[in-house]
DNA sequence: CGATATCTGTGTTGACACTTTTCATGAGCA
DNA sequence: TGCTCATGAAAAGTGTCAACACAGATATCG
């Protein structure tokens, strides 16, 4: 299989975006990543219209093409969505998962509990933090993977992306003191180690409570952070008021 | 806002789709379709690519584009999707609805059972049938309107427009008794009277109960057809054992 | 039966048409 | 004179086109 250039240029794009190289509102110009990446215009469109249906791009007729900019209303509307697949996929792994789909999982699980334990303990955070948020997408995953649904699973996975391009700019720029930060690591450890205990145990309903309960708690943490936040990366639209005033 | 001839051209393949003038399969051919829409190419193209992430078209470098066509596994696959999504929504719809919303959707749920009764006493029932349908779509709408999430509006539509072009075809050519159907009918509409009742009290947990059990009694129904047909538009795909007999 | 030529149809390109935005110009008015 | 606003021309960038390049399927020939 051949790649072609419209591959190649998909590829580019979604990881630079993925990559915060290019952030949430970056304008994205056909003519100057056709000729980055050196090809012609076309195939650059024509990535840009499947990033659009990734949802990481937006694009109006005439208007060009821009990295997604989420509002606060959209984004709790994404988190919803993702609530419900997600707690549905975790339902359907305690019906479905194989011995080895239980493996990954406690392998993410332990993982996860180690480096919480050593954050807690140790200052230096940095790099096992990125650690942590690695091995926590790894047990999602997993659990998707468990619920041997693959057109559930992507449509996760391209929720997961998003919210990442979306609120992954803003979190960092949000100083949290680290007691607290401890403390609700512990938790969504906690919340994790319920999750696998009931997709184990094979009792589904119990595994989607549990899911439901550990992503709302995530979800309404992300809220009030982005609402904190006044004037960031992720703008919320000002309203005709709220314009009048600021000028 | 002026119409793009991308947009023509996406609106006419689009409807030919829906309205099985493109049955599942059907090989979709730029340079035809081009001719008949009067325009190049280029914007065929996008349509094309728009259309495979509406779900409605397959698309293979070099090789073309198809109507979308599935095999079991998917099916069943995107009806679970739709499960979640849907009774999810019903969740919300009890939560959030307004005086208006419970207007439309008892409006569909009345026109459901004038037409029922209808198509029970009569013997020509075509055109009631479709009606009834409509007015079916039309209660689910109302429920997802009410739910006040757009983007899972938005999400599930796509799913039930991939639903009706797959399983539209093949529903149409399975002879029912008369007697199996109206019972059908009848425990439909009750479901959907259960339904009403759980939002109309503002009982999530029950108006979420009651969409997954319609959805999952439906969905059981539209699998068992489709794998009554053995050889039909949807042709599953045959394996290797099978294609070697088949020739 | 396998290698090769041909043919169909997509992928890609560069040029052109059109839309939107911007900015400068100038008229109208206090 | 200085300010506002209409106007229109230029700039910037996308949408569209027709021609060419190339991959994959089919037919032909040894």
């Amino acid at each position: 299989m051949k790649s072609v250039n419209t591959d190649i240029a998909y590829d580019y794009i979604r990881k630079r975006i993925l990559s915060g190289e290019f952030p949430p509102g970056h304008p994205l110009l056909t003519e100057v990543l056709a000729r980055d990446i050196k090809v012609s215009r076309t195939p650059v469109r024509d990535a840009l219209r499947k990033l659009e249906t990734d949802g990481l791009v937006s694009i109006r007729a005439h208007l060009g093409a821009n990295v997604k900019k989420m509002e606060l209303k959209e984004f709790s509307e994404m988190c919803d969505l993702r609530l419900a697949l997600e707690s549905h996929a975790a339902g359907l792994a305690a019906r479905n998962h194989t011995e080895s789909d239980l493996r990954e999982i406690q392998f993410a699980l332990t993982a996860m509990k180690r480096l919480t334990e050593q954050i807690a303990r140790d200052a230096s955070e940095q790099p096992l933090l990125a650690e942590l948020i690695h091995e926590d997408v790894r047990f999602h995953i997993a659990v998707m993977t468990a619920a041997k649904n693959d057109l559930m699973k992507k449509e996760i996975l391209r929720l997961h992306l998003i919210n990442r391009v979306v609120s992954g700019t803003s979190m960092d720029k949000q100083p949290v003191p680290k007691v607290e930060a401890d403390a609700r690591r512990q938790s969504v450890l906690e919340k994790h180690q319920d999750i696998y205990t009931a997709i184990a145990a094979s009792d589904p309903a119990a595994a989607k409570r549990e899911m439901e309960f550990h992503l709302q708690e995530m979800i309404d943490h992300s809220l009030l952070l982005m609402t904190r936040v006044e004037s960031g990366v992720i703008a919320r639209e000002l309203s005709p008021e709220e314009l009048a005033y600021s000028s």
